[in-house]
DNA sequence: ATAATATATAATTGTATACTGATACGTTTA
DNA sequence: TAAACGTATCAGTATACAATTATATATTAT
């Protein structure tokens, strides 16, 4: 695809809403709308491997949706932004608009 | 991942989500904010290959986010609901607050 | 300093998925 | 009916990505 400001807008935009496309990722950041938590907790709470949430953490965090804060051995997590979890409930909303329709694609994954 | 009502619910929002965090689906949505548009016009637009683009399209559309509205020859698609437009308006809002953190990130793709 | 705990990284592997080229299907026009 | 046009599907390939196991790093406690 050419590459100009638009498209790498647009590749920006792609890269955000894909921190949000993994149920593993989801799990976490709802996890974190009650507030921080460290990777301990989350794992507890969302049944990761210990690894694995660590990946997925590695990764919202350079994707700038969540911020870790180090304290003593453990570090906590939180969401980076309040629309981060406007986001979360405007999806759920359309969800529930289209909920039938995503139930029956079939085309991203069977799972 | 065990599955329950929650998990199940995790699921699909991801995959709602899959459906923006493709960078040619996501110039496909932003195209259809300016109304409906038939798949040549959305191939011009977006200068995706006719089946690239017709691959995609049929993702949107069975993901619900987008509906297809057949008039003789041509196909025309627009968005299913006014709060996808809202998601992509939400994103653009996040990204400008941690737009840096996204262009830094290498773990989704090196692109 | 050593052990224990908390978190991160690396290497590997299986699977998902984006793209391309060829082709099929459906609708309109000649 | 045949030809042209618009759209969808299929097969194949290359790549991206998620999960696992093993290991490394960092911090606290003994």
């Amino acid at each position: 695809m050419l590459l100009t400001a638009q498209t790498n807008a647009i590749a920006l935009k792609a890269k955000l809403f894909r921190g949000f496309s993994d149920p593993s990722r989801l799990s976490i950041l709802e996890c974190l709308l009650d507030g921080p938590r460290n990777v301990s907790e989350i794992v507890a709470v969302t049944d990761l491997s210990q690894p694995n949430a660590s990946n997925h953490l590695a990764c919202l965090r350079d994707c700038g949706l969540v911020t870790a804060v180090q304290d003593g051995r453990y570090v906590y997590y939180h969401l980076s932004d309040d629309r981060v979890a406007n986001l979360l409930t405007l999806a759920d909303e359309v969800l529930a608009e289209v909920a039938r329709g995503v139930y029956e694609c079939t085309r991203v994954s069977q799972a």
